[in-house]
DNA sequence: CAAATAGCTTACGTTGACGTAAGCGTAATA
DNA sequence: TATTACGCTTACGTCAACGTAAGCTATTTG
């Protein structure tokens, strides 16, 4: 018996992550341009490894956010805290208090235009029923 | 008595606009050459009333969530909902869902991201900690 | 086996969001 | 009254984040 208890694939190719995604191949290539990503070769083509594609989903989720890609590696490498010396460390934790402040801002940006948006909706609706 | 119970100001200049949100009056003018603030002029010079400097603060809260400023323009005109037909009021409440789904989106997207910087900081405390 | 499909590199183009410099007018101030 | 501060317009420059085109392999498919 095979036992084919695979769920995730273990290497994905630039296309089937650039639609996975919904972008383009391009943009994928311009991650490592910069030295977002970093993907294995087999010959010439790109082999991606479930950690290449976490990095992908960060990048993809800072963009949401509206953070640089440059911010981005930044934040990312938070993760994977390589070197281990106090000094780096330290620096790591106040870099991640600066996000932390920064993401608490965007959070009260976030709840109050969506306050907005509901009296811009009931706004409108009041508009809709006074209109007969 | 004048009864001087003036809290805030009928009107901004430029620069006092460009102080009080830390940005330069070149982007202020940028915003208005792409249609964003229309502020009224004395001569030449401009003079911007609380309901323009309100749209900048949209502007530019939009900006800190990543929002670009065509889309800001959308999202700022829903709130004025000038021509009250039933097609025009449908389709901003359509524009306002969308918005609503996006936010939410970007909300999952920074609550992720802070339990991401909760977890890079304990395990950078942790590895302080085993290294005395 | 021709042609479609997927991948690659190099390199110039584009778009958004301003920066920056030049050159000018007006007003307050030393 | 000279210069400093603030304001204006016009226009070219810049930077990030890709888009797009050209020209080249390698493989799969009708």
């Amino acid at each position: 018996m095979p036992e084919n208890t695979q769920q995730m694939p273990l290497e994905y190719s630039i296309s089937q992550l650039s639609k996975e995604f919904d972008i383009t191949t391009r943009s994928i290539r311009h991650y490592e341009d910069i030295g977002l990503l970093s993907p294995a070769r087999r010959g010439q083509t790109r082999i991606y490894n479930p950690a290449d594609r976490t990095r992908l989903k960060l990048i993809l989720r800072g963009k949401r956010l509206g953070i640089s890609l440059e911010d981005s590696r930044e934040i990312i490498d938070m993760y994977e805290p390589g070197k281990n010396n106090v000094e780096q460390l330290q620096k790591l934790i106040d870099a991640i208090q600066q996000q932390r402040i920064k993401l608490n801002l965007q959070l009260d940006d976030i709840t109050k235009l969506l306050k907005d948006l509901n009296k811009a909706e009931t706004d409108c609706i009041e508009a809709l029923k006074s209109n007969d």
